[in-house]
DNA sequence: GCCAACGTTGGC
DNA sequence: GCCAACGTTGGC
């Protein structure tokens, strides 16, 4: 079964743009143990809200999972993961964190409710509310 | 730059 | 095992 998630990053260190550039990347760094369970629950065919945060925070694109977690090489600690993700489309409209926390439902999302948290689960339900914001047709 | 929230560390 | 101190993240 499918399963949504939310990847965050500061894009003065990795943006959506730099994603696009490369078309996949390794999505490392992740030292929060939270994070890392939901790294290590995801799998291929999964699909990622790009969320950027720090300046003018949002939602901005999606990317897909293509490989499942691993350990992070850049790590000499073994608990810590990777997983690989391709970039998939950059948002027609980008939806910002005031806008999530407006809508009576993505306010109840996990990035909202626990800001600091980096790798997050999203339902089916808001996954559609935030592609509905960002002005994309349904698929 | 400030501050709140939260995670981690270390003394006891 | 508790809790104070400290460090980090991220929104503003």
């Amino acid at each position: 079964m499918m399963q949504y998630w939310l990847i965050k990053s500061d894009p003065e260190t990795y943006s959506f743009a730099d994603l696009q550039r490369e078309r996949q990347t390794a999505w490392d760094g992740v030292r929060n143990y939270q994070a890392r369970n939901n790294l290590a629950a995801m799998q291929v065919g999964d699909l990622c809200l790009v969320y950027h945060s720090q300046t003018n925070p949002g939602v901005v694109g999606t990317a897909e999972v293509v490989r499942p977690a691993y350990p992070d090489p850049k790590s000499d600690d073994p608990r810590w993961v990777n997983v690989d993700v391709r970039a998939g489309k950059a948002l027609t409209r980008s939806v910002s964190l005031g806008e999530l926390r407006k809508h009576p439902l993505l306010s109840q999302m996990g990035v909202v409710r626990q800001g600091r948290l980096s790798v997050s689960p999203v339902t089916a339900a808001e996954w559609e509310a935030v592609m509905e914001l960002a002005g994309e047709p349904p698929r």
